[in-house]
DNA sequence: GCAAACATACGAACATTTTCGTAAATACAA
DNA sequence: TTGTATTTACGAAAATGTTCGTATGTTTGC
């Protein structure tokens, strides 16, 4: 998948990952909510994504239904790569301590992250709840 | 500051960055080591930049000298911030675990996380290991 | 001084992305 | 049936970003 989805493309893609296969209109007025913009625009964009093989749709029935192809996971993993490689230098613990250093995370957050670490360096993970 | 950089602009950015104010020249002699492109096409960028305000520049000499405006870090902040909130849900703890999952880190680097993580919750750094 | 090399300025072509108007088809309601 | 609303398809304008040719001025070396 050499795809890159473009800004707006990106924005379409949240709603169907958020809601599931959906129709223009359902999409559009998810959109309209953050952003004014007509009708045909969010049709032509999700044709255009139906060209470019980011969604599927089902047109059996008149209105069309569309359902995300790439994985928001894929997406997300394919993002994060490129900011590493263009404004980290490759460094993805650059990234991460840009990331903590910036913004606030909940102590489960930060629970979450240490849990991973040890795991990751082959530690036991200490069992200090019930 | 409203100013997202273009892509083509971020590459010359990181140059300034990297090397310190520098002319056209020098800037573009560093870029088409990555990517093959004219003279006047890096010189056009730089101008649009400056008009920008994205950078300043010396131009008492006939080479004018270039330097970035905003820094790396805030530009770096700039671009974690937004995609935190468009790909993330605006959860930096996401972010990171999927950086860490999906990029090798050393161990080096994952100590240094660790430690940040002990710093930011206030803990005695224990010291376990040699 | 003069030509070659090098620098900036500028406009325009080109590419990509976004936006929307209009037409045609279909459903729906009176 | 007849008109109103809804939908897709399509083309093209508008907006943004990228690339480069050409003109013009400045420096350098001979």
């Amino acid at each position: 998948m050499n795809i890159k989805p473009t800004e707006s493309e990106l924005e379409i893609l949240q709603v169907l990952w958020e809601n599931g296969p959906s129709t223009v209109r359902e999409v559009h007025d998810q959109l309209i909510k953050k952003k004014e913009s007509g009708y045909t625009t969010t049709l032509k964009l999700m044709q255009i994504m139906y060209e470019k093989g980011l969604v599927k749709r089902d047109d059996t029935n008149r209105s069309h239904v569309y359902e995300a192809v790439i994985s928001q996971d894929k997406t997300r993993n394919l993002m994060v790569d490129k900011l590493i490689k263009t404004l980290f230098q490759g460094s993805s613990s650059k990234l991460v301590l840009q990331a903590l250093g910036h913004h606030k995370a909940t102590k489960e957050e930060l629970a979450a992250i240490r849990k991973y670490l040890d795991e990751m360096e082959g530690r036991e993970v200490v069992s200090s709840r019930q």
